[in-house]
DNA sequence: TGAATACTTGACTAATTTAGTCGGGTATAT
DNA sequence: ATATACCCGACTAAATTAGTCAAGTATTCA
């Protein structure tokens, strides 16, 4: 199982927002260069992270984006949700009635990998971007 | 970020085996019927199993697997090491000293990938075949 | 006012990974 | 003998991911 790029980079993204956003809104093309992400594939990121109000975007010249709240109040959850970046550990339909692979009794293993996605999702839950930045000081 | 069909197929037949392998060694072609996974793929993954002895083989008719140990003695951790399920947070390759991205120092979210891994993986080392199958006596 | 900057949006594509299949074995019990 | 069941490497189709491309719109500043 692996984190993919679309959620890392978003993390990424919003950190570097979170250490510079104060003096001025921060362009998307100063994120792409400190964190060598490519600028077009954060277009496509930040247009989530907007639609799920994580990020205000200031348009014209000197423009660029800013979070909307402060960032010990955006958890990892949170950035995750907006972007798609999901935990999933069974394949089978967790609401459908019918069990898994089509039997009525659920797979021997599913509260196991339910309880996995649980773990995992509390870790998310618990961070948030403070915790990054205040552990970051010295790094870009 | 999802686990794959191949740790999970592998759990899932290994609790198999643990619930039946008292009396005989218990062929694929059961696994296979049980579980709904195809025979073909389990081949695959029991040779990797029995590679890293996690299930020893008998052959010809009324053949099959066994594990090699008690099933409180099998972690999750090592059939996910033993298939190649591996939980990957970062992209940087982590032993180099050249950090992330080519810079010379790691990318502001690094440790807390690391720290998500170490999280993770917890979850794999103490979790057991027993605690699998005293959970799920009612259930194939 | 016009040029440069920077966000906006949907569609497209290449690369990678996953989830298998296929074909040909070998060993053993009955 | 013959059927069962493990053994093994190579191959392939489907899905997903990680981007790119094209064509905008809004705003600032000289």
């Amino acid at each position: 199982m692996k984190l993919t790029s679309k959620g890392r980079y978003a993390v990424m993204a919003l950190a570097d927002l979170a250490k510079f956003d104060a003096v001025s809104p921060v362009s998307l093309r100063d994120i792409s260069l400190r964190q060598g992400i490519s600028l077009l594939y954060l277009e496509q990121i930040f247009l989530k992270l907007k639609k799920k109000n994580i990020v205000n975007s200031v348009r014209g010249t000197n423009g660029g984006y800013v979070l909307t709240k402060q960032p010990g109040d955006i958890k990892l959850a949170d950035i995750f949700l907006a972007v798609g970046e999901k935990v999933k550990t069974v394949k089978c339909n967790k609401e459908s009635k019918k069990g898994c692979n089509g039997k009525p009794t659920k797979c021997i293993t599913h509260y196991l990998w339910d309880e996995l996605e649980l773990h995992i999702n509390s870790f998310f839950e618990r961070k948030n971007l403070n915790d990054l930045i205040n552990n970051t000081n010295n790094r870009i």
